[in-house]
Order: C-alpha cells, then structure tokens, then sequence
DNA sequence: GCCAACGTTGGC
DNA sequence: GCCAACGTTGGC
C-alpha cells in the first residue's frame, strides 16, 4: 500500500455509521491550507483511510475508508448559505478542495486514543502529535496495518 | 468546562 | 511584515 491517511470527524456530524449507510460521500468542507494540499496533491484514489471520531466519548479510530475520487474543486465553499462558505473562493479560483471517500468497513471495536499512546510501535503517528488539529493527516503504511489490526481482534 | 496549541485576522 | 487579539480544535 502507498500512503494512506486519517480523517477526523465528529460523529454528530458525520459518523462511520452514516459513511456506512451512504457508502461513499465527498468530504467538504476542510478549510486548512496544509490539509487541503495533502487532499489536493497526495491523496490518490485507492489510498486507504483511517476514519477517526474527535470529539467522541472516547475518542477514537472506527473504522476504514478508501478514497474514491481524488481532489476537486468543494463547490459548498461557493455557497453562502453553506456553513463553510468562504467569501474568497470562486469558480475560477475555488481555493479548496475535497476528494470522495467510500466506506470499507467499521471495527467491531474502537481503537481508543488511550490505546493508541500506550503503544511504542504507533511512536511518530501524526495524530498522537502534540498540538495537532490537522483533520486530514498522512499514515505510515505499517502504522495503517497496526490499527488495522487493532481494530478486528 | 478547561485550556493548550495553533491558524487567521487586521491594525500599524 | 510584525504581532497581539481572537477564534477554533479537540483531548482531557
């Protein structure tokens, strides 16, 4: 496997489950310049996708998605109405960016971030960086693998 | 609800 | 171009 990433989303928002009953999506919305250039000019349809819940009692990792289509132009950015309508962004200059993502499949179990930290093989994972707020992030390939594993006992 | 970390904004 | 103020994120 190339790169793979992680993805976080607050699952009032938008949960592995609803990924799950829909099966694919876009992933509007992202308005950090770093993350979008990791959407726009690394993320390679196939690249698989740890989907990680923020703001979740406990916070964890849920699951795997896949990237369906790679970046495009996030149309929501156009729309006032929208919650993430950014007034800068034009048709002709879009600024950002979104891909589609497809479900592959939800963990029976979550891999808490409790877990995560406690686990000297995860040492470098982008999301155990202090400070991070990135809400797409790069994956070690062999790190995807250990979640992976993690994830179906 | 707290707060550390970080990005963005805007006056100068 | 600096930097203080402010807003946001997200684990705890």
């Amino acid at each position: 496997m190339r790169q793979c990433w992680l993805v976080k989303s607050e699952p009032d928002c938008y949960s592995i489950d609803d990924l799950e009953r829909d099966q694919r999506t876009f992933w509007d919305g992202v308005r950090n310049y770093q993350a979008r250039n990791f959407m726009r000019d690394q993320m390679r349809a196939g690249d698989g996708v740890l989907y990680h819940h923020s703001g979740a009692d406990p916070p964890g990792i849920v699951g795997i998605a896949r990237i369906s289509r790679e970046a495009y132009p996030d149309h929501t950015a156009l729309d006032p109405k929208a919650d993430h309508f950014d007034p800068k962004a034009s048709r002709d200059n879009p600024i950002w960016f979104m891909v589609d993502l497809e479900f592959v499949e939800k963990f029976p179990r979550v891999v808490t971030m409790k877990e995560l930290k406690e686990r000297p093989e995860l040492e470098g994972l982008p999301l155990l960086q202090r400070g991070q707020r990135l809400s797409v992030m790069p994956v070690d390939p062999r790190h995807f693998e250990i979640i992976r594993r993690l994830g179906r006992p």
